[in-house]
DNA sequence: CTATGTCAGCAGTAT
DNA sequence: ACTGCTGACATAGGT
């Protein structure tokens, strides 16, 4: 699918040679570093690039500038600052420019009621969801002893497991399925958020803190439910976007649940979603299927609704030239997406969603505009993008395919704000034409084909042409084989390996779970992750392989404004999402030691570093990463796309070791993962940490990260 | 592999 | 009680 676009579209580059390594200084330091004497070598751009050699030294962080969340921010170019200011205390501090008028409660905000009422009351039963295998003929499908009601409380005498035996194509498997208590999770959810956050309207860290974990518990059901569906008669909880929104709304862990008009605190122009129960959760949009959201809004005499955003995800054919104009269908007429009714298409009524959009027009409101669009990772699933605010500018009433009336209302984007989908165009654009006039385009593909996509390099803030050349490679290069302390045997899943199997050991290894979602997210971080290997059975596609399978999404080299080169992505990330890992030299303890202090290496990845945890669940696993032996891998002659990133102090990306089984040598990888979704040309970084010893390759930098967590250092 | 169909879901609004 | 620019999967149709 992805795999043939590589070498296709990077044309006039197979000639390179690869090897050519140009010796100069790397660029993600923020210390100003000067020319060295080592010269380029014959390795030519189109351009007759030159290698970059210096990076100016930053000035002091200027006063008033954005602080640095993970993983909403856009390009800093496309942010007014004054959106992200915050007072140091935490009190939000925002900058409306639309005052919120007539801010309402939403009446359907629960307060908590006792944990019992969350949901379990529902009897789920979707039986013959089967993707092929075979349903309940097995004779003990009944008997399995899952009632429904108390799967997901831990039940304190229960046995760890419940296990059953069931053949499945002629194969023994013994699924396990291991008590979750969602619930406590949750409740620890709520803890921090209540005891760490304000709350307080407009707090961007508590939106992102809620938002975040919404994602990790969806990500965390999921998991379970994939277990689940392998065992007959087990109550299958059902979508676990709208399961984990349920237990979030009801507990009041959301952002903004009074509705108003025009911009909502905390949400930023180019922010993605996932999931429409995302967009509640923000309180950007509160219906979680329907269009158009609107309230009541008290006028001189008499209250009238008027629209405070849509969603448009193209299924009513609204699509225009001109990305700063959206023709929007009025709601209701087709009943051909609801079974329940009939299939007639009806005339639509000035009523509801309808009505509040022809108030609008004539009040002249704000309304927010959420774009869908197709999921390029996940064809099957959706991004929502915040667009903005628009104006209504004039409705009419067409005849739709059917004959029957269809409103439709003109949008305009108001203009001074972020570029977001917009920017969405142009990268369409750039991803398609191979001769493309993209400006500051140094290299179509810098890994001259060595990945399965092309990583492209701009630049267009400077003069420079490119950062110092090396060889690419997209793994691990050993001197010398490792020997493992414990060595260990491969799984057996000759057909890879799958959720709640309990007799694979790589699954056994990670705690029973399989670490990744079907469609290839990390769960959750782990202390050591256990991925199959050379010495395991299941093909290259396993589930459990996923940091072996090479870039997923189209990266780029791009030049930062004060740190040199960054790394960024074409495409939208969802959380959990693996990037790539650090591809360089393994270097030998005793190696590095011998050079003394004379060895300078700003290229390093050490795996005794530490970080703050990050997206861990709360009340799960608080482990931060710890590698089982020391790595040293130095990307400074040979490396791949994450010697790019820079650090960070609140970062969007988080660094996992993961274990390859392998029997007689290590198989130690370092491999990324976004913590939310990020969306396009963002900066990624993650927290290059702190080293429990500072040795000569570990130098000690001024960070300018601007987090307002910042350490101001790292190594 | 793209389009259309099926179906349970849920928050919110309307009655 | 009713509504809806869901989302995941299944099936059908196309190249």
């Amino acid at each position: 699918m992805e795999q043939s676009l590589g070498q296709e579209s990077v044309p006039g580059f197979g000639s390179l040679d690869k090897s050519k390594v140009l010796d100069v200084r790397p660029l993600r330091r923020l210390v100003p570093l000067f020319p060295s004497a080592s010269n380029n070598t014959s390795f030519s751009t189109p351009q007759g690039a030159a290698p970059f050699v210096c990076v100016s030294p930053a000035g002091p962080f200027p006063p008033g500038v954005a602080p640095f969340f993970p993983f909403f921010i856009s390009p800093e170019s496309q942010r007014p600052l004054e959106q992200n200011l915050q007072t140091p205390s935490g009190n939000a501090s925002f900058v409306f420019n639309n005052p919120i008028s007539n801010a309402v409660p939403i009446n359907s905000f629960r307060t908590p009621p006792s944990a019992e009422a969350n949901g379990d009351t529902r009897t789920a039963r979707r039986l013959a969801r089967s993707r092929g295998q075979p349903q309940s003929q097995s004779g003990n499908a009944e008997e399995d002893g899952f009632d429904g009601e108390n799967t997901r409380k831990v039940g304190s005498s229960r046995s760890k497991f419940r296990s059953q035996k069931r053949t499945r194509g002629g194969q023994d498997i013994n699924v396990a399925l291991p008590d979750v208590d969602i619930d406590a999770i949750i409740d620890n959810v709520l803890t921090t958020y209540t005891n760490t956050f304000q709350q307080t309207d407009g707090d961007r860290e508590s939106l992102v803190y809620a938002f975040t974990s919404y994602d990790l518990v969806r990500r965390r059901i999921t998991q379970i439910e994939e277990m689940k569906e392998r065992i007959p008669g087990a109550p299958r909880t059902g979508r676990p976007d709208l399961r984990a929104g349920t237990l979030f709304m009801n507990k009041g862990i959301r952002t903004n649940a009074k509705k108003r008009i025009g911009a909502v605190p905390g949400v930023e122009v180019g922010d993605i979603f996932f999931f429409r129960m995302e967009l509640c959760l923000v309180g950007l949009h509160a219906p979680t299927m329907g269009g158009i959201d609107y309230m009541g809004v008290k006028n001189s005499t008499e209250e009238e609704p008027l629209a405070l955003s849509i969603v448009s995800s193209g299924g009513y054919e609204d699509s225009v030239e001109d990305s700063n104009v959206l023709i929007y269908s009025g709601q209701g007429g087709n009943a051909s997406n609801d079974f329940r009714r009939d299939k007639e298409m009806k005339d639509q009524k000035l009523e509801r969603g309808n009505l509040a959009l022809e108030k609008s027009l004539h009040r002249g409101n704000d309304v927010r505009v959420i774009r869908g669009l197709k999921d390029v990772s996940n064809p099957t699933g959706k991004v929502y993008v915040y667009d903005g605010l628009y104006k209504i500018h004039e409705s009419w009433v067409d005849k739709g395919k059917s004959g029957c009336n269809v409103f439709k209302y003109k949008l305009v984007r108001l203009p001074g704000q972020p570029e977001a989908f917009t920017i969405w165009k142009s990268i369409e654009q750039w991803k398609e034409e191979t001769t493309t006039t993209r400006v500051g385009l140094i290299l179509p593909d810098l890994t001259s084909g060595a990945e399965n996509l092309p990583v492209s390099l701009v630049n267009d803030v400077d003069g420079e042409k490119g950062p110092a050349h090396f060889t690419y490679i997209s793994s691990l290069q050993y001197s010398k084989p490792v020997n493992l302390t414990e060595p260990s045997d491969g799984c057996l899943c000759i057909g890879g390996c799958l959720p709640g199997n309990s007799n694979c050991s790589c699954i056994k290894k990670n705690g029973d779970f399989l670490p990744y979602t079907a469609n290839g997210l990390l769960v959750n971080q782990k202390s050591l992750l256990h991925e199959c290997g050379p010495s395991c059975q299941c093909p290259p596609n396993c589930r459990n392989r996923v940091s072996q399978s090479g870039l997923k999404v189209r990266l780029e080299v791009f030049r930062t404004k004060d740190k040199g080169w960054g790394l960024r992505s074409l495409d939208p990330i969802r959380a959990g999402s693996l990037l790539c890992e650090y591809a360089g030299q393994v270097l030998t303890i005793s190696g590095v030691e011998e050079m003394g202090g004379d060895y300078e290496d700003d290229y390093i990845f050490d795996a005794t570093r530490t970080c703050q945890p990050l997206g861990v669940l709360p009340g799960d696993s608080t482990e931060t990463s710890k590698a089982p032996f020391p790595l040293i891998i130095s990307a400074n002659t040979a490396g791949n796309v994450a010697r790019f990133m820079n650090h960070s102090c609140s970062p969007n990306v988080l660094w996992q070791p993961v274990l390859r089984e392998n029997k007689n040598e290590s198989d130690l990888h370092i491999a990324f993962y976004t913590v939310g979704h990020i969306p396009p040309m963002t900066e990624l970084t993650y927290d290059y940490g702190m080293v429990p010893q500072e040795k000569a390759y570990h130098r000690k930098k001024v960070c300018l990260c601007g987090s307002i967590k910042c350490r101001s250092f790292f190594y």
